[in-house]
This record gives structure tokens, sequence and C-alpha cells, in this order.
DNA sequence: GCATTCAAATCTGAATACAAATTGGAACAC
DNA sequence: GTGTTCCAATTTGTATTCAGATTTGAATGC
């Protein structure tokens, strides 16, 4: 998923990112910058780089003199970044649609032909990327790349949620409402493709915010602890 | 006000910041880590932190094996930011009007009269601070703390461009549009609200996309523009 | 038996030391 | 004179070490 680790900094916050967002570190958890070198194989400097690159991104919590922390699930977080989301996006379609080339739209067609309206085989984390790979090549042709850098952050923060929100079920209505909205797009319609936009989100959003309570109970089942030496 | 318990890491931090912000740093200079750790009299781990903490708020750019570069003026990234700050004023003073209490509105009102309508004595350095202030306590009545987080990081890289703007004959006619939102979200009427916003970026927009052409002479074209990576 | 205090262990914060990579320049060949 | 190559000096990347802060836990006093 990372791009090839060059360096051992970058390397380590690739292997912790993708610990916190899959849980693997648990909530509150706190994290032994001793502990975690020595697992990772790596000194405390580039550590702690990693760890900062997470914190400003919002993944971990810091605190002076105590350490890093797994950041902890809150739902009022959660709500802020779907609705951050949400005014972002809102706002890049409004652009794309200024914008937006052609053949990038009809790119875009194509992998949803591509990614199919049916589930089929594929995992469900395959469906996330696919969703999230959407969200971000339509944001991409905003041609406003500060706004594609903070959905980029928002989404590595709420992916859990998508994971856990996820219905097989919906696929084929997400993915018909995803060709709706570069459909509008493609024949420069702005208040379509942004009511098409914005009801897509709010279901979402719906279905988030009742499901957050629920989804504690998965992220809280144990899990496979390090193996003691 | 200033704190005297920080780190050697927010101190260094907040130093670097303000080099940055008020181009002690030359664009495209390259930081020698060496030199900077000596004439800040620290030693390069809690720099290089900072450093790179810059470098996430996109302050400073990143060469791997050449090391920390002050950012370039690039006209394209502060339109970018500009459309983004906008995108998220906008959306989080639609948020303001269903939810601001009274009394911070009161309160953010008897700010503007405290800072006055005339630029009087008061600095150029002391008026941008004030503009930031009364976005920032606007954006903080949306009571999404992402939302203003965003707005937090965006503002730290345009205050150079905010400053070069600053005109202070037109101060009478900001904050006057300073107050006529407000009153509005106190009268919680949304679309006026949005109305009298978006044409208060847009004014500042303008004013600076035509300086940053004059001064860089860099002509920017939203709708020709190539996503080149 | 419970609370308080003090000391040892542990952990983070920062500095120093070392290794790998890059840059600059001089020597050499053409 | 120009271009290339190689070596040395500088610089970044990482590891290790040291100091200060925090936590833990046991001993002591009530």
């Amino acid at each position: 998923m990372e791009k090839d680790s060059d360096s051992i900094v970058d390397r380590v916050y690739g292997q912790l990112k993708a610990m916190a967002i899959s849980f693997e570190l648990k909530p509150a958890e706190r994290i032994n910058e001793g502990d975690f070198a020595k697992r990772l194989g790596v000194s405390r400097t580039p550590l702690r780089e990693a760890l900062n690159r997470l914190k400003t991104e919002g993944l971990l919590r810091f605190e002076p003199g105590k350490g890093f922390f797994c950041r902890t699930i809150d739902a009022h977080e959660i709500f802020d970044l779907y609705e951050l989301r949400k005014s972002i996006e809102v706002a890049a379609v409004r652009c794309a649609v200024a914008r937006a080339k052609v053949e990038d739209i009809d790119a875009l067609l194509a992998f949803l032909d591509a990614t199919g309206p049916e589930p089929g085989e594929r995992s469900s984390r395959e469906l996330v990327d696919y969703d999230e790979m959407f969200h971000e090549r339509l944001m991409a042709m905003s041609a406003n790349r500060e706004m594609l850098r903070v959905l980029e952050n928002v989404n590595a923060r709420i992916r859990f949620v998508r994971w856990i929100d996820l219905d097989r079920g919906n696929r084929a209505t997400t993915q018909a409402e995803h060709r709706a909205i570069l459909l509008a797009v493609k024949e420069r319609n702005e208040e379509e493709a942004v009511r098409v936009l914005q009801k897509h989100i709010d279901r979402r959003l719906d279905q988030i915010t009742s499901s957050v309570r629920e989804s504690f109970a998965q992220i809280y089942m144990p899990s496979v602890r390090s193996r003691a030496d």
C-alpha cells in the first residue's frame, strides 16, 4: 500500500499507520518507545519521527512527558471529520465541474465499470479501497492539491469507520450514485452533481452516526497481543 | 502569554515557524541542520522534530538525502489554499448559524468593537492578527474542531500573503463585513451570512491573485491548468 | 490496615557518536 | 580548455548514550 520504503522512517511510518488504522493498536494504548523500537528492529530516533508524523495527522495523541497514545474513538471527532469531508468534497466537485477534463472523467467511468456494481468475490477491504479511490480521483479533478491533501488525511482517520459501515448489499446503490455524480460533472451540471454527492455522503453519515456505538464492541474485541519473550 | 514550560522542540518549532512566515528564511533556501542547531543552541534531534512538523504543515519541503528547504512561493498553491479556506469557512458558517451560542456571538461583536474600525496606531502585524483571530473565532462557533484545525494550518501558510495584501485603507470595509457576517449568524440567516462571507473572501482572493501575479509574474488560469505532479 | 513518603526502576527528552550518502574540487586524460 | 573520475569533506540518517522526569512499589508512621 505504501510506497517502497526507502528510508527507515517511511517504513516504520507505514507499519505504524497500518497498525493504527486496523486497530492492532488499541484505543488509548500507550506506545512504549523502547518496546516498539525493539519489535520493529529500529532505534528510537526514526521511530519517534514516524510517531510525530502520525500525531500531526491526528492518528495518535501525545502527552508531554508521557509519550504517544493510540487515538481513542470519539464519536464527536468522527462526526466532525465527516462534516469536514462533506464540505470539502462538495467544494471540490464544484471545481471539478468547471475544470475536469473529459478524458479524466471517462477514465474514472471506466474504473467504475471495472470495479463493477456487485461485490462479487471482493473483500471488504478491497471495496473500501475502491470507494476511497473513487472519491480521491473525483477530488483530484478539482485540480486543487490542498483539498486533496486534506481529504487524504481525513480518509486515513475514518477508514476504520467506513470498513465497519460497509454494507455489501448497498454496493449497487453506491456505484449508481458514483456514476450519477460523474455524469453530472461531465454534463457540467453543477447543482445536480452537488445534490447527488450531498445525498451520497449524508446517507453514509446517517449510517455512521448510528453505528458508531455498535462499533465499539467490534473494536474492543480482544485481538492477538504481541508474543511475550 | 509565553509558555515557559515548553519543550525545546516546541520552542524551536515556534522560532522556525516565525522565520518561515516572515521570510527570514529565503524561499528554496536549504536548511543546514548543523548550522541551525548551533544558531538555535540545541542539538539536531529536537531540531529535526521541529523541521518535520513544519514539513507536514506544508511550510517546508523535504528531499530525502538532501534535507529541508524553505518552501517556494507558488501561486498555484496560494490559490488552492484560498479556495480551500473559502470552502471550509463557508461550510463552517453554515454550522455556526445552527449552533453558535448567543453569548459567543456577542463576545465576538465586542471584540470587533475593541479592535475598532480604523487602523489607528496599530501595526500591520497586529491588523493581520486581528483579522485572523476574527476568522478563527467565527470558525470555532461551528463547533467543528477539525475544520478549525485545517483553517489554522491554512492561515499559517498564507499569512505572509495577507500581510502583503493588507490594505489599511480598507479596514473599515473589512470590519463592516465582519460585523455583517456576525449579525447574520445571530439572526440565524444562513444564506445572508454565506453571501457576505463569500463576497468577503472573494474580494480578498481577487486582490491576492492580482498581487501575486504582480509579485511573481506567474499567471494562473484555473480552467487551463494541467494536473502535473 | 491505610495513607504517606521516599527510593529504585522505567521511560521520555535531548545530546552525542557513528555510518551512509551526497557534494565539491582537484587531478588527470583527452 | 573541457570533461571525467576519484577522493575528501560536508551533510544527512540512524544508533547510542546520558540526563531529567515520571511511575512503581515497598517501607514507615499513624
